[in-house]
DNA sequence: TGTACATCAGTGAACGCGCGTTCACTGATGTAC
DNA sequence: TGTACATCAGTGAACGCGCGTTCACTGATGTAC
């Protein structure tokens, strides 16, 4: 039954990290509801107290995952922001792709930090988690706004960062859960979001019609 | 115990409607995860086999909660648009303000329509209150690009509507759910989501600076 | 108007289940000397 | 290098719990005649 962290004799000796793999690969079997601490130690290779050497309880196993989930995604957009040419918009669709593929490619992690409803005062270090990643979001935007033509309006940034981010996460939500790809769409989910960013950033003087 | 349908005597009479009242209420309080069928019935001050005689098993009755949820959903939607005035923008924003209402002030619903995630093909009815939701903004987009200058770009009515919708749907999952409040803004969601309406329609011809 | 009867909504006891969590314990590890 | 000991990660049995669902039943209702 031992199927993470390679357990080595009666200490487990990395039971932390096993049990969070553990978490991820329930979650993405059976959603957040579906997934125990039972479960989890029993994926883990480990008896049923184990778990809580480690974590107060559930909700903390659960928020763990969701800390990590922001932690890839920080790690995820930032890379592709990066990767992305010096071209605005285009860097601009990237990130939004970005947001996308992680929504369908870590439906667990996804799941964790948006569909589990965590208090983030109960749980130290997730609202932090969840900043960094947005952060990433707001400075490419303080460098799109910064580049703006003079002569346009010039929109605060923070308010372009939320709009970027809510359409991103109204998409991925609505199109890229694994439930969700029932829902038939005329055009994939990506050249949606790419054309509603491309809509927007024209209004604010960049991207103009091609 | 019993507090929904005014039960008289042996036979409830509206159980059926007592049920999903109840769910209704249980969802609204603990999440959809903190629903039990068991509960559901006790609420409505009934045996715990009653509900079997109603619905198939659990998820039958959340998906009847998910259906009821899109009804009112599409009504509340088509009544803001209908409300508002002929000047299409200040249509839209009235639109958009319904939606977030709507996730504010009816979160049993909303989360058994958006968070609970239903495969549409095995509850009847389901896809297609959603789709009559939909609906509403579709129509209201068909009015919206039917009217928009013959001089500019004519962009497919489905995709303006997806745009829109998945705006006004990542605000509101992401500033109007009963935890999301937690993240601070700058700005209230609904001026947040006329403002990215605005520079949207902007774009599209519609709306410009005032 | 009255009676027999079919229908079926709701009962309540029962089942097996798996969960979260606790706790006295065991045994591996590593450190002090 | 060897030994005593503190530490603490993991054990495994146990607890109480509430759940989903079944089922033979009961009794209210309404319909046929």
């Amino acid at each position: 039954m031992s199927r993470f962290g390679e357990r080595r004799g009666y200490h487990h000796g990395n039971l932390r990290e096993a049990l969070v793999e553990a978490a991820v690969t329930l979650i993405a079997q059976h959603g957040p509801a579906g997934f125990t601490v039972a479960e989890a130690a029993r994926l883990a290779g480990v008896s049923p107290g184990a778990p809580y050497r480690h974590f107060r309880d559930a909700q903390a196993l659960l928020a763990e995952v969701a800390i990590r989930g922001y932690e890839r995604f920080a790690d995820h957009l930032s890379r592709a922001w990066t990767a992305a040419g010096p071209n605005l918009p285009a860097a601009f669709e990237a990130l939004g792709r970005a947001y996308l593929d992680f929504a369908r490619r870590e439906p667990a992690f996804y799941a964790a930090m948006f569909e589990t409803h965590l208090a983030p005062e109960d749980h130290p270090g997730l609202a932090a988690a969840a900043d960094r990643a947005f952060s990433v979001l707001r400075e490419a935007t303080e460098k799109l706004v910064s580049r703006l033509p003079e002569t346009g309006p010039r929109p605060p940034v923070l308010m372009v960062a939320l709009h970027i981010w809510s359409l991103s996460h109204g998409i991925a939500s609505l199109f890229c859960r694994p439930d969700a790809s029932r829902r038939k769409l005329p055009m994939s989910p990506e050249d949606l979001l790419e054309a509603g960013i491309l809509i927007y950033l024209q209004s604010l003087g960049l991207a103009g019609p091609r």
